[in-house]
DNA sequence: TTTAACTTGTGAATTCGTTCACAAGCCGGG
DNA sequence: CCCGGCTTGTGAACGAATTCACAAGTTAAA
């Protein structure tokens, strides 16, 4: 890949490609950059500039095949392969997720789930078994999944993190609380509801 | 408030915060900028220039006071009254959030869950109780909620919304996975998984 | 074939956020 | 009381991301 690619931009193409999924659902052929700029809170310059990044899709005049450019957005992403997930911590978040039918239909397989607790290991959480999290090293060499999802309480992440990048997993994503160090070449993505919630309160609290 | 901030700003004065109560907790007086930096992933002068915005906490050749540092975040985030909070789907997630402890240590007082299915409607999602949407605009004439949190499918989501904010709710925190329309006057902040899914998904396909 | 109405793709201009760099201020030790 | 070591607060420089603006290409209709 020639150039860096900005984070707003890829979580920008993942909001077009929904809509596209959207237009293509309804049987409608193409788009235009203004079309999809409106759905997704954006301007069209962005959208074609966005685009413009990997390529260039569209026909002067006309817009975008939306089976054409929806392809290639799954192409872009990596959604072609199937991506192995596991999930760490087998608590109401872990069942939430491990439920969650977004994962499957976007081609990410969750594998298992791993937990400490003996009440919940052997169990199943929503159909994926719950296995001992001391046995994390020997079932990533054999199943080898590409994903970690991290449900575990704040003061357990890191050390977590750390177990869990020295098995060699590339991508992590965190729902702990917390910020989170890792290697260079791991993709830490943390989805932090608190945070999410300040930001509500300092929105209330300052308004013109 | 004088000068309009930036949504990054405020999720990092929000880890800042974080950080500092941690330090208050292991009894700590004081902080520099520097020590603040590390553990945020951030740089001293980031810190420095964020707080700059809301006055001048810190004591050159010292640092900040952690106590009074932590007084000032919260009463910027607003943290200081009680935020009153409604969960909009009784699903696996809205049920995570429920027992979410973050929620109450952070001054969020959760009063009631809706949904529309009559099996959860009149029980208790971890200790609260479940109403019927159809009473949702009683409820907050008589309650006042100042947050909504929707735990709803993503194809029922903006009809909800339509909703919630004719109630008057300014505040809204999403879980759908769609991008929602709101008015200018409305806050509405969503954490979309599949979107950072799909961002690691990207990490993973285009390395270096 | 010509024209009018559209829409893309992209350099240039602009805006916004981050980093640099340093004067100003504080503290402790001699 | 003065000096050396530290750390803040903040303009200025920088860099990144967004928006502007327009040439170039497409289509349809007359």
């Amino acid at each position: 890949m020639a150039k860096r690619i900005a984070d707003s931009t890829v979580r920008r193409l993942s909001a077009y490609l929904r809509f596209l999924e959207d237009f293509e659902s309804r049987g409608l052929e193409t788009i235009s950059s203004e079309e999809l700029a409106q759905r997704g809170g954006t301007t069209s310059a962005q959208v074609r500039k966005d685009l413009s990044f990997f390529g260039s899709f569209g026909k002067r005049g006309l817009g975008y095949s939306v089976p054409e450019l929806a392809g290639r957005l799954r192409e872009i992403l990596g959604l072609g392969k199937e991506w192995k997930v596991i999930i760490i911590g087998a608590g109401k978040i872990g069942a939430a997720l491990a439920q969650y039918r977004g994962f499957r239909q976007r081609g990410f397989l969750i594998l298992a789930a791993y937990d400490a607790n003996e009440e919940k290991i052997g169990r199943k959480l929503e159909g994926i078994p719950v296995r001992d999290i001391t046995q994390l090293e020997r079932d990533v060499r054999q199943d080898r999944p590409d994903i970690a999802v991290l449900t575990v309480p704040a003061e357990e992440a890191q050390r977590v993190l750390d177990r869990v990048v020295k098995t060699g997993i590339k991508a992590i994503l965190n729902f702990a609380p917390t910020q989170l160090q890792a290697p260079a070449d791991v993709t830490v993505k943390t989805v932090n509801m608190a945070m999410e919630l300040e930001g509500l309160s300092y929105a209330l609290t300052n308004r013109d």
